[in-house]
DNA sequence: ATTTGACTTGACAATTAATGTCCAAAAATA
DNA sequence: TATTTTTGGACATTAATTGTCAAGTCAAAT
């Protein structure tokens, strides 16, 4: 139940490297990795597949991570959080089977 | 499982009221009112609360269907989507947890 | 104690995304 | 066809997010 900024710095300390030899890697500011880290910044969806790659991630495990942590940050302090997590979860259900499944 | 839009017009069209009554009411352009009806624009939470208000209907259940909107507009088309909800809702789960039973 | 290297902080800039407005066009209704 | 309602689209405005830079903290080493 890791943030995606927690799996990535634990993923940088596993391999023991600097977070300017990461940042470089990435192409981003090392700042700005550090606050992804400790979740003051979001990365983009396409740092998050460069993460994966560079670490040698699969690609759609960190994008769960990066996306579950945007929809929990969108109701983060409401009453109705969890409940419309919920019935979000509901509507996209219906919507991936009116995708697929016509019959 | 319905949109918030589409609860907003269905609640007019109930009271048999044109958009610019409405939208006078809840003080926004009539043209937004349109969009935000078909799910063009997003209301703010503010917006959806006077529409709540003013259409005699519980604030709770119309901000479940406007934040659900939300979520599921921020992952509409990501091949993840599913698996990142249920993520999510564990990961909101767990934060209500930490907040209340200390033990 | 000073220096060095790693990381963090904060203010600000830049970018991106969302909401809101106006007016003309379309659609519906009388 | 005249009138009223609704919609479309371009644009303005505002809000939110990401990115940068320089200075600051902290710990380890000397």
């Amino acid at each position: 139940m890791k943030s995606i900024g927690e799996i990535i710095r634990e993923l940088r300390e596993q391999k023991s490297l600097l977070l300017r030899q990461v940042a470089a890697e990435i192409e981003i500011d090392q700042a700005l990795l550090s606050k992804i880290e400790r979740n003051e910044r979001m990365p983009t969806k396409d740092q998050v597949k460069r993460f994966a790659k560079f670490f040698g991630k699969d690609e759609n495990e960190l994008l769960v991570s990066f996306f579950s942590d945007k929809l929990v940050y969108e109701v983060r302090d409401e009453e109705v959080a969890l409940k419309a997590m919920q019935v979000a979860e509901k509507k996209i259900n219906y919507i991936i089977k009116s995708k697929n499944g016509k019959s």
